[in-house]
DNA sequence: CTGTTAGCGCCTTCAG
DNA sequence: CTGAAGGCGCTAACAG
């Protein structure tokens, strides 16, 4: 059904050799010979066969990328920007969606291995030893990012426990004295693997730590809105709730709006990634802005660097700041 | 660097006719080779070679999808529930977002069709009859979804018709008598696919000419804030807004919010697609809801039935309905 | 400058 | 029950 080389070089009247310097123009070949036959293929509407290409040259111009969902928009704009890098460069993408599921990833990436995929992007959710070693195993260019694992992985991301401690040095300087942190995906501690949420809890405790009369609390857990609602005081307007992510914030901003506690004026209320869709929120919510671009782009640039076996650096940390919305309020007092 | 099954057949002293024999549990071989080469094989760590595999074999167990983009969530829920479909029937999808540009989605089926995806979902920005042909002659199954084409390709989506006739009917019966429909898509009109947009339109003018004393303006251009700005009768709370979809909703929202303008009360709004933000938008949007994980859901099913050969309808419509908000309200008078 | 040969890793028919 | 041989479509090294 579909034309090949062979049929070229029958109709042509040479052989597949001859073809195959024509098309992939290489030396030694008569330039009327050639002509004649990229004429015929030209005609033909001759493609190679990209498996069969790939067989042989040993390499797939394929990258997979494990995401846990694409719900987190800020996870959509980062597929956006990888995917175009990786056009630009050659490159079509394998998105597949592990769900946190860290059995449904291991599959996952033992099929893209089993595709010869150049190399992979991860977002892990596994994170032990025997994880590790299998990915080496594999002999597979891996880049992590939003998660990191303990072995030799190139890792793209932004310094978490900074921009916390800088949120937290943010809402201090607001007057802010009692700060809820909430981070649903704490409770998986010692199940998965939450590198990021452990390390943007670790700059939570220790920026509070650093502040003389700072109150702190942490809700880890799926019912999440619960806790808050035993947690909160009502009437301490110095008292903000810091989310690991905007859309934890989001939610909380619609359970608060549904008891009608009003932000900034009775609590106030951090996000974390900037999501797009927060232009359309009101008030505008305070949050951690990184351009999650960049980190889609560099992160495809950085796979495939490492697919052509040039250094890439072990950690690649893109710039984040505060960005200060209408969520909290200066205490002056 | 991979075991292949050359290798076990060597090792187990036997040919690799044998060894594919046991590996694909095929008849005709004595029980104990076959128990000596899979234990062989289970402890390289064998796994077979996945192009050559489908090199011989013909198929890839592989699928493409062709989105604009993936900023409009809408798109992202649609993936979601395509991809996990898609998994769960054993196949792999490539993610590829062609911008809504003609000449990349052409190069990107081209590639798609070099890959030897056994099939591809499709949102056409293209829509003339070169390209008609060029995917019949490719003769890959292809479904079709969110703007169609002319020819014989399966399509899935909602009744856009019908929805938006059901928007102005919801709107008239609260007492609005002018709308203002805004599409920025329409004006691509000739130059890009907009069946969708289109068929909005369609509904919407129809459904206003049915109603007598109905005014109504239609805004199809980049600047659609703009001239907004210049239709819009602020002293006028029977005017409502119907958008053709919840994004350009959210935008005019904000715009109005600036502008101090009241939604409902001195303006009506309506977007479309129910996406899953606007649960965390004031006030609630009304919108069309529409279940677009199981248009995900079937359009993978659709496609991987064609792939089978089976008969698929040449139209799946799913339901729709009017989700009332609070950015309309009831006129009584 | 061109043809021949071998091979990528797997599957499948046909003998034995 | 097993081996041998040919082929999927393309590339590449070696002769001529």
């Amino acid at each position: 059904m579909n034309i090949t080389s062979k049929q070229i070089a029958e109709l042509c009247g040479v052989t597949r050799g001859t073809v195959d310097r024509a098309l992939n123009n290489r030396p030694g070949i008569h330039p009327e010979t050639r002509e004649k036959i990229m004429r015929v293929a030209e005609e033909l509407g001759y493609r190679p066969h990209f498996l069969a290409q790939s067989l042989v040259k040993g390499h797939t111009k394929t990258l997979g990328i494990v995401l846990f969902d694409i719900h987190n928009q800020i996870f959509s704009q980062l597929f956006h920007a990888f995917e175009a890098e990786a056009r630009k460069r050659g490159y079509i993408v394998y998105l597949v969606l592990s769900n946190r599921d860290k059995e449904l990833e291991l599959e996952y990436i033992n099929n893209l291995l089993d595709r010869r995929v150049d190399g992979i992007a991860l977002l892990p959710a596994n994170d032990n030893k025997k994880f590790e070693s299998f990915l080496l195993r594999s002999r597979t260019p891996i880049v992590t990012f939003g998660n990191r694992l303990s072995g030799p992985f190139p890792y793209i991301w932004i310094n978490d426990k900074q921009a916390i401690c800088d949120s937290v040095a943010f809402l201090a300087s607001q007057g802010y004295r009692r700060i809820i942190y909430l981070s649903p995906p704490l409770m998986r501690k010692g199940k998965e693997n939450i590198y990021v949420p452990e390390q943007r809890y670790q700059g939570f405790v220790s920026a509070c730590a650093d502040i003389p009369d700072m109150r702190f609390d942490v809700i880890a857990q799926k019912q999440y809105l619960t806790e808050l609602e035993s947690l909160l005081d009502h009437n301490d307007s110095k008292c903000a709730i810091l989310c690991s992510s905007d859309v934890y914030a989001l939610e909380v901003l619609k359970w608060l709006k549904a008891r009608k506690i009003r932000v900034p004026e009775q609590v106030g209320l951090m996000g974390f990634d900037n999501i797009d869709f927060l232009t359309y929120i009101n008030p505008a919510l305070t949050t951690v802005d990184y351009n999650v671009n960049e980190i889609g782009t560099k992160l495809a640039d950085l796979l495939i660097r490492r697919i052509h076996n040039d250094e890439v650096p072990a950690e690649t940390l893109i710039d984040h700041h505060v960005v200060q919305g209408e969520s909290v309020m200066l205490h002056c007092d």
